[in-house]
Formats: C-alpha cells, sequence, structure tokens
DNA sequence: ATGAAAGCGCTAACAT
DNA sequence: ATGTTAGCGCTTTCAT
C-alpha cells in the first residue's frame, strides 16, 4: 500500500489535521507548514485514499452522468462535454446507463447512486421518467439535458423552433407536401419528439398547409428506423416532395432507402434533419445544427452550481441555440 | 440520511456481521436468518454505503475506462462494450480522459486511479504509452483493447492482415498505384497504425509492386486530416487511382476531397476504409469491419477475470476476426 | 452459525 | 495556526 495521512503527518511534523487542511487548500495554515507538508506528501507519494475522505466526509466527489445509450453520438457527445467540465476540477465522473429499453435494471437508481454520485446529469431523459423522477423526489442533485425542465435546472435547444425553422425552410423552397419522419410511435410525453412534431405543425398551419396524418412515419431515432420510416412514406398514396427528420442518423436512413428505390435526396425528395452530426456534411445533409458537447458542458457546470450552492439554488433553463445548416439535401421540389 | 447497517441489525435482532454475511451472500449465515436480514433490509431501504466498505474491505468494486476520446465512435463504441459487460455485475464505470494530447492531465495517472478503481481497461493506447507504461509497472490490473501486448490481456484485430486485406481487395480489382492515408506522422510506436501499414506494403510487394512513400500522407485519424490528406494526394506527380485509408472516418474525408475536386470515389479514385463505422454504408464505403463494441466487452471480461484470479493470473491476447465488406467505393480502375 | 471488537484512513468539531 | 479526538459505516479476524 502507499502512504496514509498519519505517516505524512509525522514526517513533517504536524498532525494529521494540518496535513488534511493543508493538502486540501483550507485557510488557517501557515505558508511555511503548508509548502513543508505538501513537499513530504510529494516525497512519499501520498494521495488521500477517496474511500477515506468520502465517508468522512459525506461527500462523493463524484458525478453520475444517466444515459440510456452511450454508443450513439448524441449521447457520447454530451458525455464528452461533461468530462470536459469535469476535468477542470477533482470530480470523478460515473458511467450510468438508464432508461435503455432493451436493457432493463434490476437496481431502482436512487439505490444505485445513494452515497456513490452527489449529483447527476441525466442525457435526454425527460423530468418524468419514473427512474429521473424518483431521484428528483429524493431530492438528489439533477440536471437534465436535451429537454427543458421545470422541477430542476436543464439545458436544452428550443424544440418547437427547431421544428418550424426546418418546415419552414421547405416551405421557402417551394414545397407543400412536406412528410415527417419522427421517432417513437408511443407517445409517453417525450417532449423533444411532440415539439418538434408542434414546430412542424405550426409551420405548415402558418403557411395555409394542413397537416396530413398520412405523412408521418416513425423511425425510434434509429438509421434503421428512419430506414424504415421513408420506405413506408414512399408506399403511401401521396408520397411527399420533401421530408422533415426528427434527426440526422434518421435522415442517414432516409437517403439510404431513398437510393434503393433509386431516388436522390435534394432531386427527388428533398431532406433536413436535425442534430448537426459529424457525418452530415459527408451525406449532404441540411440540418437544424445543436451545440451538444457544449450542452454536456453547461449542464455539468449548472450541476456543480447547484452543489455548491446547496438548498437555496434555483433551477435555471437554459435554452441554446440552434443553427440552420443547408446542403443539397433540400432544394426546391421539382416541378420548379 | 438512510438506514445504515446497524439499524438493520437491530431491527433485525443480529449483529451488524451477520447483516454483512447475509447481504453478500456469504457462507456459514442460516438461511432463515439470511432471509430475515435481507427481508428488513428491504424493508427499511437499507443500502450499504460504498465508501464505508471500500474502506473497509480495500476493494473499490468499480473499473476504470481510460480513453484519449469520449465521443468518437470507435471509443464510444469500446466503452458501450465495457458497460455492456459491467452491468451483469455490481461494478461502478469511471470514466477517465487519457492520452489526449490537447487535454493533458496534470495529475499522474497512477495517483488518479489509485484507490480509485480495481482495475482499468484502456482503449487505443499502447503499452509503452507513458501513462500506461507506469500504470503497468505499478502492477495496476489493466486491459487494453485496440492494440496487442505482452504485457497485460489485450484484445485486438490482426492489423497487419487488415492492412493486408484492404491492400489486397484493391490489387484484385486491378489497381496498381494504390495510395495509403495513414494517421499521425510522429511514428512514436503506434502499433495499429504501423501494422496496417506494414500489412499494407507486404501486399504491395508480395504482387510485385514497389511501395512508393509519396503515395502515403497522414491524416491523424480525423475526418478532418483525412480530407486534407486526399487532397495532398491529389496534387502529387502521380495520383493514385485507389487509396486504403487506415480509418473509416479518414475515409469519409476523403471522400469529402474527392467530391470538392469534381471526384467520384469508386469510379475515378477507388476507396478502402477501416472500422465499419455506423455511416460506411452511408457512404457506400468499402471497409474491413472490425467488431468494435463486442472487444470492449471482450475487455472487461478478461480484466473481470483478472481480479477475480489475482496473482496466478496471465495475460491472454485475444485477437478478434475482421470482415471485409465490400461497397461500391472500390471498384476497377477507370482503364479496365 | 453468530457476535464482539478492532480497525480501514480520513474529516470536522472542538480545544488551545 | 495547530493539535486532539471522536466518529463516518462498513468488513474482518477471532471467539464462541
Amino acid at each position: 500500500m502507499s502512504a496514509t495521512i498519519r505517516e505524512v503527518a509525522t514526517a513533517a511534523g504536524v498532525s494529521t489535521a494540518t496535513v488534511s487542511r493543508a493538502l486540501r487548500g483550507l485557510p488557517y495554515v501557515d505558508e511555511a507548514t503548508r509548502r513543508r507538508v505538501v513537499e513530504t506528501a510529494q516525497r512519499l507519494d501520498y494521495v488521500a485514499s477517496p474511500s477515506a475522505s468520502r465517508l468522512a466526509s459525506g461527500r462523493t466527489g463524484t458525478i453520475a452522468v444517466l444515459t440510456p445509450y452511450v454508443a450513439r453520438w448524441f449521447f457520447a457527445t454530451v458525455i464528452s462535454g461533461v468530462a470536459m467540465a469535469l476535468t477542470e476540477g477533482p470530480l470523478d465522473l460515473l458511467l450510468v446507463e438508464v432508461g435503455n429499453p432493451e436493457r432493463p435494471s434490476t437496481v431502482p437508481l436512487e439505490q444505485r447512486l445513494r452515497s456513490r454520485a452527489d449529483g447527476a446529469v441525466a442525457i435526454a431523459l425527460p423530468d418524468d421518467h419514473p427512474e429521473i423522477s424518483q431521484l428528483i423526489e429524493h431530492d438528489f442533485p439533477l440536471t437534465v439535458v436535451g429537454s427543458l425542465s421545470d422541477r430542476v435546472s436543464s439545458v436544452a435547444i428550443n424544440d418547437i423552433e427547431t421544428g418550424r425553422l426546418a418546415t419552414q425552410h421547405l416551405i421557402n423552397l417551394g414545397h407543400r407536401d412536406i412528410g415527417l419522419i419522427s421517432g417513437a410511435t408511443n407517445d409517453d410525453g417525450f417532449a423533444t419528439q411532440d415539439d418538434r412534431t408542434d414546430g412542424y405543425n405550426e409551420a405548415l398551419t402558418r403557411n395555409g398547409i394542413t397537416p396530413s396524418p398520412s405523412l408521418t412515419s416513425f423511425g425510434s431515432f434509429t438509421r434503421e428506423g428512419g430506414e424504415r420510416a421513408m420506405v413506408e412514406l414512399l408506399s403511401r398514396e401521396t408520397t411527399p416532395t420533401a421530408v422533415f427528420c426528427l434527426s440526422d442518423e434518421m435522415a442517414f436512413g432516409a437517403i439510404i432507402a431513398l437510393r434503393r428505390h433509386g431516388l436522390t435526396p435534394g432531386i427527388d425528395v428533398a431532406l433536413v434533419g436535425v442534430d448537426g452530426h459529424p457525418q452530415s456534411e459527408l451525406a449532404n445533409l441540411t440540418t437544424v445544427a445543436q451545440p451538444v458537447a457544449e450542452m454536456g458542458r453547461l449542464a455539468a457546470l449548472a450541476l456543480q452550481e447547484k452543489l455548491s450552492v446547496g438548498e437555496s439554488y434555483v433551477p435555471s433553463k437554459q435554452s441554446v441555440s440552434v443553427e440552420l445548416i443547408v446542403r443539397s439535401s433540400s432544394a426546391p421540389p421539382k416541378g420548379n
């Protein structure tokens, strides 16, 4: 094993309390003493045992990232943003899979987190998700990214505006029959999806176009799903001349489907996605880009703020702005 | 706060030692007693404090994932594989950024991990990386994925074979001037890159083609880098009719570069990548696919094996197999 | 099969 | 400014 605080104390000729204070940068330590302690600690290769200090202090010095998926681009990028914010401090990052329907967890989330993390950042999990909700009820410090919340601090884009922006762009190009590739079919209050859809409907209505349910299909926010959804749209009686996909990955699937049918995105069917996925350029995909890593960073900062402020902390809603990036997947309809 | 072990002990009418044994499934506990303890713990919503049990036992019950990047596809996917393996047990997953040249860390890795994790899985970090090497010297339980090692257990593809496979495929199509988009220019023993390059050279030589350094450029394993590398190749006196890219993401960049120059991948220049990236299908990219998530899972399992076996553990080398996926980015040269 | 008790290595009053 | 000391909540011998 390595050195303990007592060994450092003895070697430096002070008490363990002084070592503890000196090393943590607490006040009321003579500068000369501090230097001596720091030097001694270094010489003995001393590092405080996290378990011991956590047990004694009651703080874990770790924040958990709660995510349904770790490999998907949006999630991985948010995680990297959180990591970015944390490496500036001494906090550990505990990765916890939550809410992936394919890998349900047996132990309640609150129990898995209790005395394991001081707080958590939840990715794309709405505040009324059962496990998240339970966390909030237990007053577990939490911040969510990907949806706005009234209960805890949140960082998100304006999803309604996003839907409006994408759809209005297609309308401006001259499209009238604008399809929608949405996410999940079971609408369990997944706000992101609902809001983007509302924006889509609003834009249509505002331009005198009546939204038609027959122009919507569902792609579960995956590439494969987007592919299937596009195939389905192509089989409907009226096929859209443009399609708004609620995520870039679904749009990628839609592109593949179009290709299979001998159709060209931007020529035969216009396409707009959401995310600003790195491969959207490769795919020449028009997209509403969101600052994903930055959102993770902001969420982590908000959480740290809450942790340092304590009880009197007031939840904040941070709405970050999106940017429409126009590429060749969106062009006027053929006739024009 | 929540219940402590003593409260459970009192409520169940046993000692704390018995509660501890009963809840952890240790032997020498009467079945009736165990049931009573478990039931009491449940009723009191008791969960053992990790800090306390870690301090007392000396084990942390967490494994660290060491990665230079968390958002890039390969890394994120390995992480998800590790997470997959861990959710089957009660281990925590600590995410640690290591070896990202843009975000150097001040504290030595060994100190950041000491008494914080029982072991670690390192992603795409060679065993002679300074920090990793230091870890191994401290006998810190470690497994690496992405490169094979003689010092610790490792999971990787055969990179030489990968290079050979990709190159031979291009040769079989009739190409002779086959370029290479490699990764880093400074060859600090990054085996993955060197091995794939060796495979490339071998395939060429074996087919009577003399490798020419003027057909190689470097793309730092990023899309932007791949784009620049392709542009550079196109400016050389002899331009290749085919290019082997050491990663799919660099190939994506190469495709973009070709497009900018009015060239079509698979028609004007054939392209092969490595990874089996999800967007390789979208890009119609021929690629040598590796089972990335599975590699992460295997590495995590090997680590757990080492942790449970202890001293007598013998490091294993697991070589997983790759698969050439042929798409339209690779076709015979124009003349043929 | 169960209990008593001694730590694990630190932090945080409190005292000086 | 520094030292003393009492825990934090467990696990683990060692008894019985």
